[in-house]
DNA sequence: CTCCATTTTATCGAATGCGATTAAATCGTG
DNA sequence: CACGATTTAATCGCATTCGATAAAATGGAG
């Protein structure tokens, strides 16, 4: 229990959302290259690592729900950049799939990570430890949600 | 360099984009009750801080530009939360001032860092540090971009 | 003083992000 | 089978957020 206000700089939540602009800031133009916004870049990295989810299967691993999804994956599927289909064994699902442009971009965009590590000047551990330190925050917070 | 592409969970970014997410979920309801959003609270963290500010130095700490504080003002006006007004000695200038209203909401939000903090359930020193890294890491990435 | 550059805020369009609600398909119990 | 409960996406409205641009005021050079 703190006995006076805090400053915004003293603010924990400050400086996620600081951080967290400076990193899209960082962001925006290397992925403006490939016509890309931040968001449809991490559902591309999520279609990478494992193709052929369900809408909410994405959500869960990108913790967004519908209602910012569908939107988003129409706009993505208008670019060619994924497939949306019904799930034939449950009509209720959509799957989402990479197209052959969206599967091409992985390794066209496989820069970009290493663009931020630089930009970030720090060494992989210490980064490796932040990164680790902010799933732990993370899963506190959600804890207590 | 890194010789293989990055898992979601791998990318600092996402973990960034994910604490910051899990902590507006934790503010939003907390701020509700006041009827504010989470990027009106920082305005008025800013406010309590230091009053009468230029629109241009709400901005400089919150790292916002005009088009988005003159509409999120307009709505904190609207409100009865802030004044806006053009400054006499320089009318290109606009000073946000906060009325009664909005200086007592200091005091009834005091609450909502405390319970932030013991949402994130670790002791201060480790938050702090946290919270250090975090401001680093926003300095190289801006000095980068 | 005049005119152009600069500063400062405002406006516009597009893309998230979320709460609330709806619609369609599936499941489960009788 | 019937029918209500549940699951899953989609839709709607509102509030950021940003890039691009405009508009108004100020400052400075001649």
């Amino acid at each position: 229990m703190l006995d006076r206000a805090l400053t915004l700089d003293e603010l924990l939540c400050f400086s996620l959302y600081s951080a967290n602009h400076a990193m899209g800031r960082l962001y925006r133009p290397l992925l403006a290259r490939f016509d890309l916004t931040y968001p449809q870049y991490l559902v591309l990295v999520a279609l990478w690592q494992q193709d052929g989810r369900k809408v909410g299967d994405l959500g869960t691993v990108l913790q967004l729900e519908s209602n910012t999804l569908t939107p988003l994956l129409k706009r993505m599927e208008a670019a060619g950049l994924i497939r949306r289909a019904r799930n034939p064994q449950d009509e209720r699902s959509v799957i989402v799939t990479l197209t052959d442009k969206g599967r091409a971009l992985e390794g066209e965009a496989a820069e970009i990570s290493n663009c931020i590590l630089a930009a970030a000047d720090a060494d992989l551990a210490e980064l490796a430890e932040l990164r680790d330190r902010l799933h732990r925050l993370t899963e506190r917070l959600r804890e207590a949600g």
